[in-house]
DNA sequence: GAATTTTCGACCGGAATATTCGAATAGATT
DNA sequence: AATCTATTCGAATATTCCGGTCGAAAATTC
């Protein structure tokens, strides 16, 4: 029986399709997480699920499109990593701390989402200035939230919280750039109390 | 004036030659380290000495040499810090503990030396089996030493220290395999403390 | 067993890249 | 200064690599 609307129908198949495109996602993600975009090749991908690599552009378009799932998959798992470690405490200040530890932490884990974001040689991407800018924005809400509700409870004194989210948003990606280009050590840990105390200085009421 | 003999004068350049030989080692074996041999480019080795990649090759003959003094320096640091590791302790048990444990310790350091030992699509490299078999001739020495040592004091108990040093390789030759399969954790600390506690328990005279 | 989905090996063309070469420069020697 | 040697470099070459294609085989579903 010949289908009328493809669109409208599930079959065995695509369940599988979806199934088999996140094990892409994950393996892939690993070894561009370890080589770059560059110098990870089909071959490579293909080796580690055990396929032959043309088997993969059945599921994927090009390399490219790989790439920008294992972006998407990584950008959203901060997003969930960073609501559920702002949700997990009351405090806004546990707020703050939170989430600008758990966004800092996330580098090194998540190094394929900033990798496209900060490499140059990923420029030529058109979806990557997309991603940024939606990103960019999503967290100055958060971050605009946390102030808001700090500001409620009478622990921030924020005059106005979308120029202060702005701010802190420049500082936390001023902290990325080190370890963008130095992936060992820099010790961010003691960099970002610093910059937690003044921030938090100047910003909690007295 | 014209020399006589090259090989009985030494100039200026000469030393500067060494000297600069060194740098590319230490440069590229970096480079080495985190991408491979395969996947490291000339041009990278060359801009990180900051240097048009023909002038390497004033310096070596290929990249493939260039790999094989990496690999040879590396494992020349490793041969010292064993040596300099068993000789600052005296008793046998500790020059036993610190060999395995500074070996072990190696292995991400010196990743060049291992990759060469371990992965198959270096195989074709004919310097690395004669690097492999040196390096395992002068280990199993050294093992026997510190067993005759522990032998001569009464402390181990070994009938035949050959065979004795072979099993020891032969286990520490096994722990090594998943370090090079996974590059991260598989916290080697504690199997290493438990086969310690192994070939003392079994070593040791009561 | 027909239709559809999925896998795969062989292949292509262009890009990347190791290596060469000769010329230009810097440095040493007389 | 002039000459010679050592060193650097850019451009050219030759080769390998690698993303992507294609059609056919295998597997799965109907």
């Amino acid at each position: 029986m010949p289908r009328r609307n493809k669109s409208f129908e599930t079959t065995n198949y695509m369940i599988n399709k979806e199934e088999f495109r996140r094990k892409v996602i994950v393996s892939a993600g690993e070894i561009f997480s370890h080589y770059g975009f560059k110098k990870t090749t089909m071959d490579e991908i293909a080796k580690d699920l055990k396929m032959g690599k043309s088997s993969i552009y059945y599921y994927f378009e090009s390399k490219e499109e790989i790439f920008e799932a294992v972006v998407l998959y990584e950008a959203n798992i901060l997003r969930n990593e960073l609501t559920t470690a702002i949700k997990s405490v009351e405090s806004p200040i546990d707020k703050m701390k939170n989430y600008v530890f758990v966004r800092m932490k996330s580098f090194e884990k998540l190094s394929n989402y900033y990798n496209a974001i900060f490499d140059k040689n990923l420029d030529h991407f058109d979806f990557i200035e997309n991603i940024r800018e939606k990103y960019d924005r999503e967290e100055l809400a958060i971050l605009r939230l946390i102030l808001y509700h700090g500001a409620r409870k009478k622990v921030f004194n924020v005059v106005n919280s979308e120029y202060t989210a702005m701010a802190i948003q420049t500082t936390l990606k001023g902290l990325e750039v080190p370890l963008f280009w130095k992936k060992k050590e820099v010790n961010i840990e003691n960099r970002l109390r610093a910059i937690l105390d003044v921030l938090f200085y100047g910003i909690v009421k007295k």
